[in-house]
DNA sequence: ACGTAAGCGAGACGGTACGTCGCGTCTTACC
DNA sequence: GGTAAGACGCGACGTACCGTCTCGCTTACGT
């Protein structure tokens, strides 16, 4: 027979962990990462404590864990959309990914960035912004007087998370598109690129 | 007879608070604000852990008192100095007095601003400079058909930590006067206010 | 002037004293002897905390001087009663004394004999009442072949204030020289003495 | 496959409890009930702490308990004792049991009972003693001008007590036996019954 | 279809930190 | 000199989480 993988888990794992998470999900959403516990988890998972254990060293462990598992689905969404969605003009291509993978977890994450939220997934977040501009940067050349590339990145990153956190924070005011749209042109300047085509020539 | 002015408070209590605040310093730069723990503290500073709870409620409320003492320093700092360095052109004023502070205080900031500080901390220091580029922005008309303006708010300010924490963790590689005028370089555009060198010339 | 006997204490000595030891009475009477705090004490009496400790050691310091001081009272009336009372027939003469002593303080006595109260101070009144006992039986032979003097005495104290608890705890059932001779007639067959004078001869 | 019988408790938490008894006795005796702490228990049981509370309240909580436990033994004995030993005149039956058990625990009742006890422990006691009396004086019809019977046995409840006091603080100077047929003698009195020896046989 | 190895529930346990409370000592002003 | 005010060191309290562990049960999987 043997149709399956071989690397399908075993289904009470899956469904242990599953339950795990989504508990994690809701409990950060409502109390703040920091406010927490293992207890709280699994209690409303209704699952043993001892075995959170089993799949996770802790509660960072879980969070780390929860959120390779969903921007893994980001590369892969960022990647087919590459080929397909070329034409967008203004909207920087991966930035739109980015927003999209937001806007479904956006309960999340507006958590998650915020006060109640943890400075090591913020800082992942800005990390994997980071990499992205410095690969727009890599193409540039920049005012040698002006600020070093480094310091560019690490501006924009912030700033872009920066306006994020604004979008969800008031109950995203505009599609993403358009949020998209609107951290382009704020960041061209920073980034050493010309201002969006049109008129203004400042 | 004229007193002390009695208003002074407690030479034990001040010692004590100093001693807590140091300890508190130390350790939070070396094992990150998380991992600290109140008898950390009092141990550190040699005073018995219950003396501790009869100054601060707990490691937050210490931070946070610790944080307004000096804040309000840097508010006096800053009304002092825009009386006299008025002549200053493209160094934003109250920038230069926040990051003169920030340098004293160096290696607190670039912890706590960091992954292993806390996002209490963090969304303080940006609500503090959010509230300087509000002010910036009420003299200003932005584009109608650009960001809203407070989103642009959140923007700059998050960018000018990501800034900052740019400059602590490359180890100050350039002196205040001239990140403030990188900062304020590329949050012109960002605020809506003309490059320079074009046709404003201040 | 040098009006004062010279060993009457600072007025404001007695003064402070008087409210510690009522404040202590109350607070025995309403939460229990081991119940009450030195900080409950001086709140209740008014007086600093700092001031407990000029006057005494710690709360059984407290109750040890007091009992000492009432009991001295007691003495007192005893040997003044002796010589007038001696009429009575049937009526233990000290156990008059104590009972009315008792009596005088019945709030306090509940409580402090009882399961609120304190051991040190049950033995204490114990004690007092053994050696009473034991004056009585050096006059007289008890027989050898029953339970040694010392037995008797301890048997025969205890019961004393066996009985007195009953009495304190019923509210006082009947006036104190009917307790007397009940606890006389009880306590004769212990203490090998011939039951009171009437019909039966054992 | 007949499973274990299942209601054994977990031999864990029997070995934990059996630890924290002994050593809970052990210092008891030593330093008296008073003065010592969960901590000084847990210690000499080398227990944790924090497993004092899983199975405990309190010191007061594990005194009660154990107390429970090692009454509840005297009951079954005293059962047992009931149809056996018939014969013995002079004796109380439900005496004996009590003061073979009291021997038994000879240090413990002998801390417990005294100054350095616990004055709820003492009147556990009584309160058991007096119900014994309080079954025998059903039967009795006792002289209506004499003390009530709730005095009678207050009185002579208290006083067995003193007796076995007596018997505990000074090195058990007779056999129980001895001892049991001493306080029935003294008490018999008290009790409304003749005196041995006359015209009743028993 | 079933035997078996795994996952799991239940929960005891040792740890560590928490924040509170009470103690007894002390210093400094006031009166 | 007595008192008020209150900081301080000390140490016990009872609670909350943590991460580890053992022991049976049950359940999904592989043959």
């Amino acid at each position: 027979m043997m149709q399956n993988v071989h690397e399908v888990e075993d289904l009470r794992v899956r469904r242990t962990r599953k339950l795990l998470q989504e508990a994690f999900i809701e409990l950060t959403v409502e109390k703040g990462f920091a406010a927490i516990t293992v207890r709280d988890i699994t209690e409303r998972a209704m699952v043993n404590r001892s075995t959170f254990y089993r799949h996770f060293l802790d509660k960072y462990d879980l969070m780390e864990q929860y959120t390779n598992e969903v921007t893994a689905g980001v590369w892969e969404a960022e990647l087919a959309a590459e080929k397909t969605r070329q034409g967008e003009e203004d909207i920087p291509a991966g930035l739109l990914s980015l927003l999209r993978h937001v806007q479904a977890f956006a309960d999340f994450y507006r958590v998650m960035l915020g006060q109640r939220g943890d400075p090591v997934f913020t800082e992942r977040i800005r990390l994997n912004a980071a990499s992205r501009f410095r690969a727009l940067l890599s193409n540039v050349k920049t005012d040698p007087n002006g600020p070093p590339d480094e310091m560019r990145i690490s501006y924009v990153s912030c700033a872009g998370i920066g306006a994020i956190m604004w979008w969800l924070e008031n109950d995203q005011p505009c599609n993403i598109e358009q949020l998209a749209r609107w951290i382009g042109q704020l960041s061209k300047a920073a980034v050493g690129l010309p201002l969006p085509g049109k008129s203004t020539h400042n």
